[in-house]
DNA sequence: TTAACATTTCTATAATATTGGAAATGTAGA
DNA sequence: TCTACATTTCCAATATTATAGAAATGTTAA
């Protein structure tokens, strides 16, 4: 991963309502919940939802799928992992295993 | 970690200077670097380097200390850890292992 | 004390992000 | 087709963030 998608991957969480959102999309699973369950759950009105889900959506952190007048949201996690990877890479490296997360192998 | 602690870290890291800085910091081990070294190893002036450290200093991701006239400042590998592990756990999870960083135990 | 240097604060400017109402777009069912 | 509904786009107002010169602060060494 480069530096400049790290960078978007991270602005696309650092802000509480996509966070939220995000975190959502993760509990939810696989199958995803629509924009509306989403913008209903958190108290989000629509506009300000999609602006927010556009966001995560460039980041690569969530997907979508069109299902007759509904668009499901759901998280991507192999992207989540990429930027978790490039972290514990290049943001917990020199004194090695320092951040490492702690597993219980 | 709260969600408010966690995206003062995000938004941290958001962004690439921010995001630079902090790597060398990495990099440089517990040792650390003058404000100096930092801003001539990343071409930055005084004033944006001062405004970045402190962005990272608020989030707990850095430390600094003084020494004689210069402040060294040196990553916080702790609070980088609590981050990691507060996405590991709660952006990463419904599907469990999914986005668990690749390990060999 | 005085000069040199490191860093921060002050300040202004420019750029970017957030919010949400209203209108537009697209889909499903009557 | 017509209507209801889900979502997005358009738009404007507001708020936040980034940049960096100049001045201020604090420290060391002569």
């Amino acid at each position: 991963m480069k530096i400049e998608t790290a960078v978007v991957a991270l602005a696309a969480l650092a802000q509480e309502t996509r966070l939220s959102i995000f975190r959502l999309l993760v509990q939810a699973g696989k199958e995803g919940v629509a924009a509306g369950g989403l913008g209903e759950e958190l108290g989000i009105p629509p506009a300000t939802l999609s602006f927010h889900l556009k966001a995560l959506s460039h980041a690569g952190l969530v997907k979508s799928r069109t299902e007759g007048r509904f668009v499901i949201y759901s998280a991507n996690y192999a992207e989540m992992d990429k930027l978790i990877a490039y972290l514990t890479e290049h943001c917990c490296a020199g004194d090695a295993g320092q951040c490492a997360p702690v597993r219980k192998c």
